[in-house]
DNA sequence: TAAAATTTCAAACGTACGTTTGAATTAATT
DNA sequence: AATTAATTCAAACGTACGTTTGAAATTTTA
C-alpha cells in the first residue's frame, strides 16, 4: 500500500517531526520532551527522528534553525534597506527594522507560533542555547548594535550593549508572554505588543542617563 | 579562631539538599538535574530528597521560595517606606526601589547566585513557573503597577501594564545574563549593570508614546 | 523492469529516572 | 535507661529515556 498521502496536504516526514518537536518544544521545554512523544504526535516512527537528525540535540537545532533563518536575514535585509538610502537612521526606525519581522504578516501560519518558539528557546539553560545563538544571531546583532552606535554617537559603546541587552529582554519576554499578566479586556484602541514594545525600546534607547 | 562557634559551615540536610538542588538547577534546567545528582552534590542519601521535600517538583518549590520570598518582602517593604512620606513618588524612585533587593548588600555570599536562580527558573516552560510565579510574585506585582499608575496617572491601566511587563523582561535578561555579550573590557566608569537597567526601564516607563 | 539507494519499521539495547520500601541508625522525650 | 520519634540508608520498584539495529518497504536511478 502506499506509504505516501498526498503531499499537498501532509508533509514529509521531516516537516511532520520538526512540527511536532517545535509544538512540544514551546509547550514543556527541550529536556521535558521526549523523542517518542514527538514521534508520535508526528505520527512517523521513533526510529525516523535519528533518521533525519542525527540526535535529539540535531533536532533542536534545526526546529531553531527553520525559524531563526528567516527572522535573521530579513532582519539584515531591512537594515541593508535603511543603510542603502544615505540619510541618517534614527533609533526608531532601527528598532523597527529589527522587530518588523516578529509581526510581518503571517503569509504562512507559520508565524503563530514562531515567536513562542524563540521566546521558549531563549529560556533553555544557557549550555543548550548558546551553540545555538552563536552562529544564528551573532551576525544580526553585530550589525544592529554598530547601526544604534552611529545613530546614537554620544554613547560609549558599553552603553550600547547594555541597552541592545536590555531591548533584547523586552523582546524575549513579549515572545514568551504574548501579553500582559492580565487579560486585556476588549481591545479598545488598537495597539499590538510589538508597538508597545517598540515605544518602550525607542526609550530606553535614546534616553539620556541622568543618574 | 572564629569567636564564635560557626554552625554554618556543617549546614542541615535540607540546606545541603536546597543548596546543591540550586546550583543544579541553575546550571542544568530543572527537568535535566537529577535527584541523583542533587544527593550526590549535597553528600546525602537519595531517599532524603523525598524524605524532606516529597518530590522534585516540592524540592523545586522550596529552592525558589527560600530565594524569592526575601525579595518579595524586601520590594514590599522598600514600597511601604516610599508611600509612607506624603510627596508624590518619582518613577525612578518606584523602579529603583522594585530593583534595589537585586542590588542589596550580600550580607550573607547568599546573593551572589540569586539572581541566576530567578532568571533560570524563569526561563523554565510555563507549567512549571506559573504555579511558582502565582502565590509569590503576584501581591509586588500589583502594588507596583498600582504605584506607577499613581505616578503616570495620564496612562491607561493597560499601557501600565505593557510598560511593567517589558520592566521586567529587561530584569530578567540582566537575571539570566550578568553582562552584555561582550566582555566588557577594563571598567572605565563605574556603572553596574542594575544601574544601566534603572536607567533603561525609566525611560521606557515615563516615555510619551509618540507613534 | 532490475538494481541501487533511500526511507520506514518493530524491536530491543543499556542506562537513568523519580519514587518507594523497610530496616538501621540517630535524636528526642519520658 | 527505656521508649518514642525523627532521620538516614542501601536496595529495589516500575517506567521511560535516547539510541541502535537489521530487515522490510519504498523510491529513485538506469
Amino acid at each position: 500500500m502506499g506509504a505516501r498521502p498526498d503531499r499537498r496536504i501532509a508533509h514529509s516526514t521531516q516537516e511532520r517531526i520538526l512540527d511536532a518537536a517545535e509544538s512540544l518544544f514551546i509547550e514543556n521545554g527541550f529536556a521535558a520532551t521526549s523523542l517518542r512523544a514527538i514521534a508520535s504526535a508526528a505520527a512517523v516512527n521513533l526510529a525516523a527522528t535519528h533518521y533525519h537528525f542525527g540526535s535529539k540535540q540535531g533536532l533542536l537545532a534545526a526546529v531553531f534553525h527553520r525559524r531563526i533563518q528567516p527572522i535573521d536575514r530579513a532582519r539584515i535585509a531591512a537594515l541593508d534597506e535603511l543603510e542603502a538610502a544615505d540619510t541618517p537612521l534614527t533609533v526608531r526606525a532601527i528598532v523597527g527594522a529589527f522587530l518588523s519581522p516578529l509581526r510581518s504578516p503571517p503569509e504562512e501560519a507559520i508565524f503563530e507560533r514562531l515567536p513562542n518558539l524563540i521566546g521558549r528557546i531563549m529560556g533553555e539553560p544557557e549550555s543548550l542555547v548558546t551553540p545555538l545563538l552563536k552562529n544564528e544571531f551573532a551576525e544580526a546583532a553585530q550589525r544592529y548594535q554598530l547601526a544604534l552606535s552611529r545613530a546614537l554617537p554620544h554613547l560609549s559603546s558599553e552603553d550600547i550593549q547594555w541597552r541592545f541587552h536590555f531591548m533584547i529582554g523586552a523582546m524575549i519576554q513579549l515572545l514568551r508572554f504574548p501579553a500582559p499578566l492580565m487579560q486585556a479586556s476588549g481591545a479598545e484602541h488598537f495597539k499590538t505588543g510589538t508597538d508597545h514594545l517598540i515605544d518602550f525600546v525607542v526609550a530606553g534607547l535614546t534616553q539620556e542617563s541622568t543618574s
